[in-house]
DNA sequence: TAGCCAAATTGATCGATATCAAAGCGCGAT
DNA sequence: ATCGCGCTTTGATATCGATCAATTTGGCTA
């Protein structure tokens, strides 16, 4: 049959017997509890856009909670989401490119805090903590952009589509009472094919081949249920990376065993 | 435009005093000159891996001439050059993601300063100056890298070829004697192909395309002549952006606005 | 100079995904 | 409720770039 033919596991990954999750060189480093008070805290509500300067100012932004994006449109309405921002996540204005049309906004509310870089720079010298908070948040975010570079450039639309599927159920998942992961999906498909670099229709078509694999299911519009993340991170070729990066308990990697 | 290229020949890097300090988004902020004593300067040859760690130990690469490639290669051969630093990108090795096969390799030989992390950041807690550059540079880096997800993600064969040889052009190019911009190709067709997301036989055809309708030359195998960098700016949706981020005239910056 | 190998070019063909178009559906407003 | 609009889904078709294969080129060594 056309679609199971279409659908079968890729090829075998490669062997992973083991995954330490000690040894992790990502291993989060917390946000700074006192850093609240050296800006301001922003209730962000969904599809909202969020300045990249105020006053003039640059600005560093804390996800504390919720999902920012930050998304790029060049002329011609070429657009593009670059990244995606979970709790614990730091963006600088300066981060954006000039002259690409770039915004920053609002995935999924929640709390962001906002400073001045000038505030923020400041703080950071003298505090050991924001250092070294600022240091691995940006480390580990350049990591994921770079998984996310290769998905872009190299992965078939099956591949992508499954990516960013392991990426939400890792980064904004919870375990379901029916077993597997359950995970709200804030983004419209437009939004994750411009983070895919597809087309909105191509995405939809095979969300919903997805979906009748079983691999995939909607128990409401807004969130997802994926039964067995182990059968989607086999459809991946970033599963082992995205796992070291955002993977959080033994317990859910478990499943993941070589093929 | 020819005028003021002549300032950013990158090979080697200008001293500090002569790198002007305007205010647009990403004036370069020049590498610190007592860097050099906190590690290791290594000499480069073409073609040569540079180990992400030494001694065990995290690392920090500052380019000071030449330029590198960080590749990333995941199961099933997908292989894709995520990012190329220039002189005065700053690369650490945390920035390489795990399980994903990261190599960081030498596209042009040159001169890149080896730090081990634990150094560099001490350092970076106590002088403002290599703060400033690190903050400056990373911010650069990633505005860079976002022109380059757009460009993966959405732009058409030409467009990217054409964006990648503006890059070059105002990275590493210098003005020729029969006017427009010249500059070292040292780029294999599959380190392009990889870096833009394309099969190498597709980009020879385009790169082909190019050449025959007068816009690209190739005076010798691994250099290339730009006649008329505004032409080829032209077939390429990121053309502002690359200019604001590696262009050198103040007519084509704009300050930093909100967006 | 000949011989060899890897890289690059070029042509022919195929296929995955974009595009276009038509329903279908959810959801807020009246 | 009903309407209307935008988002999503799905089918039919077109197309750009990938793939496969055959030369050609360049650089190196014997």
């Amino acid at each position: 049959m056309v679609m199971t033919a279409s659908f079968k596991a890729q090829d075998p990954i490669p062997p992973a017997s083991t995954i330490r999750m000690e040894k992790r060189p990502f291993a989060p480093v917390a946000i700074p509890t006192d850093l609240g008070a050296h800006g301001a805290t922003v209730n962000t509500r969904r599809g909202e856009t969020i300045a990249l300067a105020f006053d003039g100012n640059e600005a560093v932004f804390v996800v504390r909670s919720g999902t920012l994006m930050l998304t790029v449109t060049l002329p011609h309405g070429l657009r593009q989401v670059v990244s995606l921002f979970y709790p614990g996540d730091l963006f600088r204005s300066a981060f954006a490119p000039s002259d690409a049309g770039a915004t920053l906004s609002v995935v999924r509310p929640g709390e962001v805090l906002r400073i001045r870089w000038s505030a923020f720079s400041e703080l950071a010298s003298s505090d050991p903590e924001t250092t070294d908070y600022m240091s691995s948040a940006i480390a580990r975010q350049n990591a994921s952009q770079a998984i996310h570079m290769a998905a872009v450039g190299r992965f078939d639309c099956q591949q992508r589509m499954a990516t960013l599927l392991l990426e939400l159920a890792l980064r904004t998942g919870s375990p379901s009472s029916c077993g597997g992961l359950i995970f709200d999906v804030s983004l419209s498909r437009r939004d994750m094919a411009d983070y895919l670099g597809l087309n909105a229709d191509t995405l939809s078509r095979t969300m919903s081949r997805l979906r009748s694999s079983g691999l995939l299911s909607h128990p409401d519009r807004h969130r997802a249920l994926v039964p067995d993340i182990a059968d989607l991170a086999k459809l991946t070729p970033a599963a082992r990376s995205l796992m070291a990066l955002h993977g959080q308990s033994t317990a859910e990697m478990s499943p993941f065993t070589t093929v």
